[in-house]
DNA sequence: ATTTTTGCAAAATGTTTGCAGATAC
DNA sequence: GTATCTGCAAACATTTTGCAAAAAT
C-alpha cells in the first residue's frame, strides 16, 4: 500500500487536454488554458469554487460556466475525475498521468489521503468474476479517525500537518 | 463472497424505528409510520421519489418534505442508509437488519448487487491501521459489464432477470 | 394545553442551458 | 467568414426551511 504522490507534468497534461480539442474539432481558448493549467498543477481535490477561484486570480471574468464545462471536457478525454465523497458539491482530481488510486479519508478533520493497494485490487477482480462481471471500474472509500482525532499521545492530524506546511 | 439477500423483519424494524423516537421524544404519526413501512418493505435501493410514491399509495397527501425528513430520521437511527451511485438523487436503503455488504453494478444495464468479502474488510482495516488510522466504515462499488451486457451466449443480465420477475 | 409535525410554497444548493456578443480557426 | 466559445442570467433538479394549520402526547 504505497502512497501516491508524485510530480505532475503539467505542460504534457496540456498537451493531451489540447491533441483532445483538436481531435474533436473543439477550439483551444484562454480560459479553458487558464482553467486546466491551474488544474493540473493543483495536487489532491479541488470543487468547482475553489478551482474557478484559482482561475478568476488569473482572468477575473471567468464564469462558472465556464469551468463547469472546461471539466466536462477534461472528464471526457480522461484528465480529470469526478468524485463524491459526503454531501454536497462534486469534487475533481487529476487522472490521467496518475495510477489509479482509492481514498483514505478521516471523518473528523476530513482529510483525504490516497493509497493503492494490489491485494484489494486483485480481490476485487475475483468478486466481479465470481459474479459473471466483467470489471471496468472501481470506488473504493474509507472513511476513519486519524490519529490526532482519535486522540492518541503523539499522533498528528493530516489535515493539521498540511495546513502548517501553508 | 455470499450474495446478501434475506427476509427483512418490517414489525421489529419499526420497533426500532418508534423506540428512537421514543427517546428522542419525538411523536410517531401515521405519515412517518407509512413511509417508514413501505421503506422497510422494500428490498433494494429507493429514491425519495419512488418512497414518496409508495406512501403516496397509501396516503395521497404526503408530501416530500416528510419523506426527506422522515429518511433523515431513519438515517439517524442506523436503520436507513444513504447511497450516491452514479449521478442524480440519492437513494436509500435499509440498513440495521442487514449486514454490511459492497455493491457490484453494472454500467450497461445499472442493475445493483449486492456482496461482501470478509478478505477484502480485512484488507481494508490493515490499509487504514498502516496509516495510523481507526476505520470505521467504508464504500467499496465495483463497475462493470454483465454477462449479458457483454454479450455472451446464454449470459443474462440482471437486471432483465429482475424484470421479468415482475 | 403544549409541543411536535405536516404540507405547502419559497429558499437554498449545485449544475446545466439558451443566447447575444466575442473569439478561435 | 464560419463555427465554436464565453459570460451572464435564467432554468433546472434536488434538498432544506419557514410557517400556519393539524395532530400527537
Amino acid at each position: 500500500m504505497e502512497s501516491a504522490e508524485q510530480e505532475r507534468d503539467v505542460d504534457g497534461l496540456m498537451g493531451q487536454f489540447h491533441d483532445y480539442l483538436g481531435k474533436k474539432q473543439l477550439k483551444s481558448t484562454k480560459q479553458r488554458d487558464v482553467i486546466a493549467r491551474k488544474f493540473f498543477a493543483t495536487d489532491g481535490h479541488l470543487s468547482i469554487e475553489e478551482l474557478l477561484a484559482l482561475a478568476r486570480a488569473e482572468n477575473p471574468r471567468i464564469g462558472y460556466a465556464t469551468v463547469y464545462r472546461t471539466l466536462k471536457l477534461l472528464t471526457e478525454c480522461g484528465l480529470a475525475a469526478q468524485r463524491r465523497f459526503g454531501e454536497g458539491q462534486a469534487m475533481y482530481e487529476t487522472a490521467g498521468d496518475t495510477e489509479h488510486h482509492d481514498h483514505l479519508i478521516c471523518i473528523e478533520c476530513d482529510h483525504v489521503l490516497e493509497f493503492t493497494n494490489d491485494e484489494i485490487e486483485r480481490l476485487q477482480e475475483q468478486v466481479a468474476r465470481s459474479f459473471g462481471f466483467d470489471l471496468v471500474r472501481h470506488k473504493l472509500e474509507l472513511y476513519g479517525m486519524c490519529p490526532k482525532a482519535r486522540g492518541i499521545k503523539g499522533g498528528s492530524c493530516p489535515r493539521e500537518e498540511a495546513e502548517a506546511r501553508d
